[in-house]
DNA sequence: TTATTATTGCAACAATGTTGCATAAAATAA
DNA sequence: TTATTTTATGCAACATTGTTGCAATAATAA
């Protein structure tokens, strides 16, 4: 993880090394008003295009529960397009509220006869570890 | 199924028991878009306002999977409210793109050490009965 | 250092969703 | 059936979310 803007070739501005930062700090899910909040100098614009390129490069992906606003969390995969397989599950605890990803022992097999299943996309909502304690 | 704006004890009126009628029409999830071109006179916020009363009483769920805009579908269970607790699977078509609600004979068991887990929502992708045969 | 290429930020727009309020319609009571 | 109460509708206006063209600026390559 030395450099991954340059390893994704894109390049490295200052804008989007705050924005991955901030990514990287937390250990969830985040919300673009959190990113918001965390920069200091911010635009609109030039945030949804960083959201944009990050995505399409595999550096971070897209988490959207019903009823909650996009959340987003850098890929700990090698991710190398937009086109994601996360082999864990996609957590919102209903009292603390944030979402998160969590890996799993083995990833359930799903199987739909006739069907032909390329992606898995499990999302949970209960009691997170902390709020369950 | 006689009278389910009744049951649900919302008032029936001509522009309900239409939307209605065109969710009951198609076997698969819809986006608004649908609707829309299926309803011969259609007002804007009446129609969010179905919906989100729809999705309220338990009529109606709500399917969202990245990269795609919301679809809906009838509740084949008794949902009451809008917390919908569906065994089934919600599938995309990246051939024919259809969404669609799909009951398996076994609902997967997930299991996380330490999570209290509420509710499941499994999203897959890939090619349905129609486009894999 | 210079030339090339990509990013940024402004303005303007587009799409999606919400709210107050007067009118109209549906449900309920008489 | 008719009168009363309750709820839904549709307009206008607004709010939120996301996009695009373009000139200035910054990053990369030569
Ligand atoms: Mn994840
Ligand atoms: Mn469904
Ligand atoms: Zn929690
Ligand atoms: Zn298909």
């Amino acid at each position: 993880m030395t450099n991954l803007l340059k390893n994704k070739k894109i390049s490295e501005t200052p804008f989007r090394k705050e924005v991955l930062s901030i990514f990287t700090k937390y250990n969830n899910a985040i919300p673009l008003s959190i990113v918001e909040k965390e920069l200091r100098e911010y635009n609109r614009i030039t945030l949804y295009r960083t959201i944009k390129i990050f995505l399409e490069k595999g550096i971070i992906h897209e988490i959207i529960i019903t009823g909650e606003k996009s959340n987003y969390a850098i890929c700990q995969e090698e991710c190398v397009t937009n086109l994601h397989y996360h082999q864990h599950i996609h957590f919102k605890c209903n009292r603390c509220g944030i979402v998160s990803c969590v890996e799993i022992g083995k990833f359930p097999a799903i199987i739909l006869p006739k069907y032909k299943i390329e992606q898995l996309e499990i999302q949970a909502t209960g009691l997170c570890k902390k709020c369950n304690a």
